[in-house]
DNA sequence: TCAAAACATAGAGCTAACTCGAAGTCTATA
DNA sequence: TATAGACTTCGAGTTAGCTCTATGTTTTGA
């Protein structure tokens, strides 16, 4: 059993526009054509497409994960580089979730803020706040 | 006291370039200027320059965020609308944190996936397992 | 006091990641 | 069998967010 190319986008949530591009950047190899040219894509496919999904939301460019790719078709050789490249981008999470959780704390400070000055009826309720304002 | 471009580019983590282009897209009207033109710095704009930083680690667009900055020169009759907004990033935050774990929770995954290979000296102990792999 | 460094603007250039239009082929159904 | 719709490639166009170059002015320090 094979998926379309819009199959597949609609699985995914993204545009075949994108699919297609993903395959010109050399990020999905692995992908099987019918004798028309026609993309057949198999679940495994799917899989490797989160995959590659995955990485992306890691702020992994392309051409990066293009070269995991191509490790990933050089076999067992490549074990330890694609073992530190996952190390890497588990920092990389990390630190997002770091940055992100700083930015909630401000968010939700904000909150506070206009809840209070929406509360007052005005925003002079905070002029001696330590945290600077417009 | 007051600082310029480079000092507050520094003290930001961003480069001059950076700081012009903001201005040039209003996110930074509040900045004063010498007789001679060039921006003086107060300590509360770099405060405000880091609550722009925060939005825009929420994904918010520049054009989104000078709306903002527009409706704080307004001053109290837009206090609402700042507060539904930050409201709004805070659900957008709350949905990249959630996404951004699910994204940990696949490359820890990963990582265990690798570690085992390495371990056996081949992916193949990993033929079948349920997760897809390239 | 004068050269180097930092400031300014305007506008061109760059990069990533799509997004789309053109032109053609294949497939399914009335 | 014909026509609509989905598929293909190629290459151009788009957008955001800088980034840099050119040109000129201002500030700073030996």
């Amino acid at each position: 059993m094979t998926y379309s190319i819009s199959e597949v986008a609609k699985e995914l949530n993204l545009t075949v526009y994108a699919l297609r591009y993903y395959d010109k950047e050399g990020l999905m190899p692995f992908v099987e054509r019918a004798p028309s040219g026609t993309r057949l894509f198999k679940e495994s496919d799917i899989q490797s497409l989160k995959v590659i999904q995955c990485l992306k939301s890691t702020g992994m460019p392309i051409k990066e994960i293009k070269g995991f790719i191509a490790w990933c078709s050089e076999g067992d050789s490549t074990l330890q580089q694609r073992y530190n490249m996952f190390l890497e981008r588990k920092a990389a999470v990390e630190a997002q979730l770091e940055e992100l959780n700083k930015t909630m704390d401000l968010i939700n400070h904000k909150c506070e803020y206009y809840m209070t000055a929406l509360d007052a009826g005005t925003e002079d309720i905070h002029k001696n706040d330590k945290i600077g304002d417009f």
